[in-house]
DNA sequence: CTATATGCAAAACGTTTGCATCCCT
DNA sequence: AGGGATGCAAACGTTTTGCATATAG
């Protein structure tokens, strides 16, 4: 989703707790829905580049923004292996399947209904309501060059 | 595997980086291996359980025994939700497959043969060899109590 | 003996919070 | 006008590191 629907979930949520859609917020989403290449953007990712938009921004600007975009259902936090929190722009549809280059760190998306579907049904097994999930495979490219784009590897 | 097979292998790799085997590394990987009820201990739970047996050792050894147990393949670290690292015994034929309960926290380990292959799978789709994975499958019970054993919020 | 390991305390790191000030609504 | 938001800096909890000392090989 881009800035301008994510902008819209976020106000109806930070109406609905009474809560203000100020400057900052309005900065930070856009830059998280609409610059984050990565599409798994640190703390200091979104920061440098909000920074470059608006110079008077806080670090805990970003950080309270963020917990409030993960709250609203907007972004997901995670860890992908390095000991920062990364997050992910919630997309409908989308789902949290990463396979992680152990040479260039690069981290692919993708997803597979087969194993969705598998997660569904373990959880179901155990009487549980799965209400989210993480799923990373790390591993070595084959070959180099690599088939992931922009493998650091294909070098 | 316990501590004595979980020795030998740290031995054998202290040997070929030419490191030693400390008292101090003995007991962490004793603690580690024999005393994990959860099977996911913090640093902190071992420290406090390490303590016991020595009350000599140091907070910082228990961290940079634990880097070593991971470095021999014999750990292995993640998070899981709160923001410390937790870290699992490596046993042979173990998956790192979790559904935690997001009412009580509980961590459930399971294995499914399935999904492991279609993890192989996709690692190949890609060209990668497949060198570790890690799931995490967030829920809540449908019925209090649920189905996992000890689940705090059978109560 | 010598290189590595240890314990301690200090530093570093990511993240959170208290507070005076500012700004949406 | 007033409750919430901000920026800053200080506090926080976890993890790392520097250093003098101790210990394994």
């Amino acid at each position: 989703m881009n800035s301008q629907e994510a902008m819209q979930i976020l106000n109806a949520f930070l109406q609905k707790k009474k809560l203000k859609f100020t400057q900052q917020r309005q900065v930070i989403t856009e830059v998280f829905f609409d610059e984050s290449e990565s599409g798994h953007p640190t703390v200091e990712d979104l920061y440098l580049k909000v920074k470059a938009r608006d110079s008077d921004i806080g670090y805990a600007t970003v950080y309270r923004t963020m917990k409030l975009l993960v709250e609203s259902g907007l972004a997901n936090p995670s860890r992908m292996g390095d000991n920062q929190t990364r997050y992910e722009p919630e997309n409908p549809g989308e789902h949290h399947d990463h396979l992680i280059c152990q040479t260039c760190g690069l981290i692919l998306e993708f997803e597979n209904e087969a194993i969705e579907k598998m997660q569904k049904e373990i959880a179901e097994k155990y009487g549980f309501n799965l209400a989210d999930h993480k799923m990373m495979l790390y591993g070595t490219p084959k070959t180099v060059p690599c088939q992931i784009v922009n493998c650091l590897a294909k070098a």
